[in-house]
DNA sequence: TAGACTTCGTGTACACCATACACAGTTTTA
DNA sequence: TAAAACTGTGTATGGTGTACACGAAGTCTA
């Protein structure tokens, strides 16, 4: 290689393998008094605990009885602890049991399943992903969500797409209600005030007359009245993504 | 009010004033040598040029030729000068002459504008949002999305679920093509080359036959042939939503 | 007009943060 | 036995947001 070509670039390939534990690792000095999993496993008990602004590099090391630097010689960089960490507080999905057995169910499963799982671990969705999904937890979930496509006629192009918009879909609808829960804990307005409170703002901000269609919706009281539970607001959005789906399946069936 | 009760919480009252300048503002002292406009326009300055990571207090200061603290005269914080970045880089909406007379354009070109400004001035994403839309410009681009149903048989609740869903999507949809540019930014590896490692990464991964649904999509070389345009992506899934309200629509003007 | 009152910008200081680097100790291989 | 490789550590650098106290400057009230 020309020198001064390469000129230090990321490699994507170097996460794989942290991902996947095969880094290769030579057998010459003496082994680490950690591992790479202990390592995580400390990111992610003080993600669960502090959230994610919690987690620093010393905070890892003091948890784990260790100098800072230490954890260098397992991670890269903080930011590929936090990818490691997405990829450790992802579970293997285990639904055999109660798993539907039509495409409809089962794509609403694995949503509520998804979204059930960001709501709780909040802090994931902080995670600044920059890198499609690589890990084994989350191949697996895709996984998950192409089988329960198994026995459509959908082509495999439609079944990513599919795969992407609805998991899309779950993120997004978990963050609206992450950001919700954090407004109500850091303001101590319970979350039934929140939308009288929001109903007020939005009345003094159309009192200017500049807002005609929104001025419509706020005189209609929605934000005032009690409103449905963020189950059956999910539940909304995602019939609209699933009928989409069932059009397609049956386009696909006639053609 | 007793002592010790109100134990020091937020207010997005106080963050509300800000958005729309109405902070009472005592007469007395010396009025100060910046606005809160010449403030936040600096960070967005910053923003654009070097994204969110490189807007520092200090930097803020240095391209005003002011002190760090002097900030905190005109913004009690840098989250919520974050905010108040947020909403300055929303333009507001100026689509008087192509805009479409039928909702379904509309709606689509609202999506469509929002994408554009997202993937644009991607540091908006990354802007950690705690409260509901409260700036003026926002509030706009919110009437335009309501206004864009207007001539509907749609309910006012109907017409805000749908706001949310669109814009959820067009959200969601800009981070993907944002972190899509910031790994060919970051790897050199170029767009089109891309689809070609992750594809050799699936490869390796399905390998091991834990994923057979995804191992057949991986199999139907999705991911290796050059792909549809993120455009085209977009009005993808774009569309389906977009059913489901013609769906809805079609609903109410029965019942 | 004098003094009280406010608000300004500034400098200093604190408690963090990620990580580059050199080093000494330990373990394995040639 | 010596070389090589890998470990954890201490130190140091250059960042971060913001609390606090200060003197200067402007405006209101008596």
């Amino acid at each position: 290689m020309p020198p001064g070509e390469a000129s230090e670039k990321w490699d994507p390939a170097h996460l794989m393998d942290l991902l996947w534990r095969t880094r290769p690792r030579g057998t010459r000095g003496p082994r680490g008094s950690l591992s790479l999993d202990e390592v995580v496993a400390a990111g992610v008990e003080i993600a669960d605990e502090e959230g994610l602004a919690g987690v620093s590099m010393r905070k890892v090391a003091g948890r784990l009885g260790v100098t800072v630097m230490s954890l260098y010689r397992y991670v890269p960089s903080k930011e590929d602890l936090l990818d490691l960490m997405f990829e450790m507080a992802t579970p293997e999905p285990t639904m055999a049991a109660d798993w539907p057995t039509d495409w409809r169910g089962r794509l609403t499963a694995y949503a509520h399943e998804m979204r059930k799982l960001l709501v709780e671990r909040s802090w994931m969705l902080d995670i600044p992903i920059s890198t499609p999904p690589m890990g084994p937890h989350n191949f697996a979930w895709m996984d998950l969500a192409l089988g329960a496509m198994a026995d459509t006629p959908l082509t495999e192009d439609d079944k990513l797409g599919i795969l992407i918009l609805i998991s899309g879909y779950a993120m997004n609808e978990s963050r609206q209600i992450v950001s919700m829960n954090r407004a109500v804990a850091r303001t101590g307005v319970s979350y039934e005030e929140w939308g009288e409170v929001y109903h007020r703002m939005l009345e003094r901000a159309t009192a200017t007359g500049r807002f005609p269609a929104l001025t419509r919706v706020v005189e209609s009281e929605v934000f005032a009245r009690s409103h449905a539970t963020a189950e059956e607001d999910f539940d909304y959005g995602l019939s609209f993504l699933l009928d989409g789906v069932a059009a397609l399946i049956a386009q696909r069936e006639k053609g």
